[in-house]
DNA sequence: GTAGTCACTATTTGA
DNA sequence: TAGTGACTAC
């Protein structure tokens, strides 16, 4: 090793010094927003390597790959690639990796599978029917969330049927046979060879708990600094497998959290702030460090942060503060409706950025429920702004992508029964519903799983056929396998199921798409098989199929994002925004039932973790933050009215932009002043703010009287020209070049369409 | 067994 | 509104 050199600790601030050095004993650190907490932890960790603590001693766990990832980086810059032997990754990867080797241990095939919401929503939907219980009562979403939630509190299926409380408050909900449900679903993922997300912590802490061939020791020794990042989103369930890897006789506890109570914003799957406070009662000597100086956001945006969250009663008490004076005070716009709330929030960053000269990769637009990005999306493209959602459709939810993920997954463990029943009739084989249920009969009676029971099954001899050729074709791709590395197997799948040919097929643009998304996926495959990656001691040599399905079943839309560094404006939920940072930010549809969601109006807690989940919006603004909301608003295909957000009202007025109110519709539709905080009503003007298609101006004119090369204005389009017109008078099609629409002309049946001409 | 139609209903956040 | 499930016709 070089001469130590222990210079980049005089990088960091006092606090985040100590905090960083403090390797010893438990450590607690409670980060505001902007204050470095990435820093302290990757400077940490570089730290112990630099005292000569061998990586694979260290472990660390996050709540995404992403901030895994950039940790990794940024460690690796400081000490070199031992950075990628430090055991780091959420939860979920590293227990996935864990269980990889050990689920034999405790029941599992170690080349398990992991069930998505999808699988366990398809089987819970299965189990249901199968007892004959309505499915609407017994609504399988419901079902799981709740399956989810006794998981993530350690109650296991017997537990469960033990427990009066639950069972009242089933029976109070009238869905009495949850906990059969649960069983039933717990065993048949056993019999699948299956974990969902909840099982890779639930089985995890069985392993250690259970302790076979004294595992627990085993990981005890390994893990002799064990750091966990954003404490306040783990679950009850979290926080105990995480003792189990500290706690043990003459331990030193070296444990280091990391959390800020204030941004604790996932209590809807179990988390809990408990965990901070229960954290200080398990580890009476515990080091505790706040830090409260914020380096991101300019002094208006932090002091309303920290006056808005004064107005939740259960907190650390804290005062973030920052050296930035000055600079652009908070903006607030509202708007009548919510196309119009989109319209003018794209005219305003246009504006925005040619004032500002900023990038589009310094916007991001947020909002509360991914439904409301659509609108945002059509004016972005309107405007010829280049975007990118997160969220939503994520690559690896595209059907085309699951129905081969279905086959690897068959490939690998033949006992997933999701898989098989969503390939066993893809493409179409001509084995249904009736084949379906015979399967599904003999893998009950025998307790196997379907793909076992295709073998004895008693079936017609068309459908003894036909399954035989199914089976003929899993186990060629079996045999592919075997023999060849995961991108050889994936290609053979791809081809061998006709899922490909089928597309080329069809022959449209969504088939094309399709045909592309199956591509990336390939290549996907082969950066996996052709990357090494280290973890522990040594390299995982290990890149084969399963731990490809494996990698990808615990990738989220965000973990995509860097791989094209392209120069767009972000939208995404504020949920995904938490840990990210933006120049400038618009935080969208701040109305009451919208943000704060309606779900938590009733509930005093849920509404302090909205305005949390405010507080981490406001929070990701480095220089501009604007607030937008709109009186009316399209929902379930009907339009509703709300008020404007109690959150508006508590961001303190010196910290308001008042010349924003000059850009707010008239007075007329300002009844409310006393919610813009003490903002009073003024002489307003919106004309800045009119879209390129004035919606009250426009007047469709008859189809009949537009012919090729006019000039007409489109509804939705904007301004175009007529290139032909062709098809019979009832049918006739336009062919139309809109101004800022790119590349194709679009194709308008006149008869639907309302275009007004402009100009002939 | 499959494809197409119609009616209904559930509306948040995510690893 | 959009996605889903049940039902019907082939």
């Amino acid at each position: 090793m070089q001469e130590t050199d222990f210079s980049y600790l005089n990088e960091l601030n006092n606090v985040q010094r100590q905090a960083v050095e403090t390797i010893d004993g438990p450590v607690m650190v409670i980060a505001g927003p902007g204050s470095g907490k990435t820093r302290v932890l990757t400077y940490r960790i570089a730290h112990l390597l630099k005292l000569g603590i061998a990586p694979w001693n260290i472990l660390a766990l996050t709540f995404t790959n992403k901030a895994a990832k950039e940790m990794k980086e940024r460690i690796e810059s400081k000490v070199g690639s031992d950075a990628y032997k430090v055991w780091m990754g959420t939860f979920h990867s590293i227990f996935a990796r864990i269980l990889r080797v050990e689920a034999h241990r405790i029941g599992y095939p170690n080349d398990f599978t992991i069930y998505d919401a999808d699988d366990t929503k398809s089987l819970l939907k299965e189990i249901i029917k199968s007892m004959n219980l309505d499915i609407k009562t017994y609504n399988p979403a419901t079902i799981r969330a709740r399956i989810s939630k006794a998981k993530s509190n350690l109650i296991t299926p017997k537990a469960y049927a033990a427990n009066e409380e639950l069972l009242s408050y089933d029976r109070m909900q009238r869905v009495p046979m949850t906990h059969d449900i649960y069983q039933k679903y717990y065993d048949r993922c056993i019999r699948a060879g299956a974990m969902d997300f909840d099982d890779l912590l639930l089985q995890m802490f069985r392993l250690l708990y259970l302790n076979p061939d004294n595992i627990r020791e085993k990981y005890q020794k390994l893990f002799r600094y064990v750091m966990v990042d954003e404490f306040q989103d783990t679950n009850h369930l979290q926080y105990e497998i995480v003792k189990l890897f500290v706690n043990f006789e003459d331990s030193p506890n070296n444990i280091c959290i990391v959390g800020d109570d204030a941004q604790s914003i996932y209590s809807f799957r179990g988390a809990t702030i408990e965990n901070i406070l229960q954290f200080q009662h398990d580890y009476p000597n515990v080091k505790i460090f706040k830090l409260e100086q914020n380096y991101r956001s300019t002094n208006y945006i932090v002091q309303a942060a920290n006056q808005l969250i004064l107005n939740n009663t259960k907190q650390i008490q804290k005062k973030i503060w920052t050296e930035q004076i000055g600079g652009s005070k908070i903006k607030i716009f509202k708007a009548l409706t919510d196309r119009e709330e989109g319209r003018k929030i794209i005219d305003l960053i246009l504006e925005h950025k040619m004032r500002n000269h900023l990038k589009n990769s310094e916007i991001a637009i947020l909002y509360r429920t991914n439904a409301q990005s659509r609108i945002f999306e059509e004016y972005l493209r309107r405007a010829n702004i280049p975007y990118r959602i997160y969220g939503g459709m994520s690559f690896y939810q595209r059907k085309e992508i699951k129905d081969i993920l279905a086959y690897m997954r068959l490939v690998v463990n033949p006992k997933d029964d999701e898989a098989f029943k969503r390939i066993v009739n893809y493409p179409k084989r001509g084995i249904g519903n009736k084949v379906m249920e015979q399967l599904l009969a003999s893998a009950e009676k025998n307790n196997i799983s379907l793909y076992e029971s295709c073998f004895d099954a008693e079936l017609t001899p068309r459908a003894r056929k036909l399954i035989n050729e199914f089976i003929r074709l899993i186990e060629g791709m079996r045999d592919k396998n075997k023999n060849g590395n995961a991108y050889e197997t994936v290609s053979y799948i791809v081809k061998a199921s006709k899922i490909a040919d089928l597309l080329a097929v069809e022959n449209t643009i969504e088939s094309q798409s399709r045909l592309e998304n199956i591509n990336g996926l390939l290549n996907g495959v082969q950066e996996f098989v052709e990357n090494d990656e280290f973890l522990g001691e040594e390299i995982i040599v290990n890149r084969d199929l399963p731990a490809y399905i494996q990698h990808i079943s615990l990738l989220t839309d965000l973990d995509e994002s860097d791989k094209e560094t392209k120069d767009v404006i972000t939208l995404m939920s504020v949920h995904l925004a938490k840990g990210l940072e933006f120049n400038s930010i618009f935080v969208v549809g701040l109305e009451e039932n919208l943000f704060p969601s309606y779900l938590s109006m009733n509930d005093p807690d849920a509404i302090e973790e909205e305005r949390r989940l405010f507080y981490v919006a406001i929070t990701r603004a480095k220089q501009y933050l604007t607030l937008s909301y709109c009186n009316n608003r399209y929902q379930y295909g009907q339009i509703r009215s709300n008020d404007p957000s109690r959150f508006l009202e508590e961001i303190p007025e010196e910290s308001l932009d008042t010349m924003s109110a000059l850009l707010i519709n008239p007075p007329k539709e300002f009844d409310k002043p006393k919610i813009l905080g003490g903002l009073k009503p003024q002489k307003l003007k919106s004309s800045n703010f009119e879209s390129k298609v004035d919606i009250s101006n426009f007047k469709a004119d008859n189809p009949n009287s537009l012919s090729t090369g006019m000039r007409v204005l489109h509804i939705k389009f904007g301004k175009g020209t007529i290139l032909n017109i062709e098809g019979s008078s009832t049918n006739k099609v336009a062919k139309i070049k809109f101004d800022e629409i790119k590349d194709e002309e679009k194709r308008i049946v006149l008869r639907f369409a309302k275009l007004q001409i402009i100009d002939s």
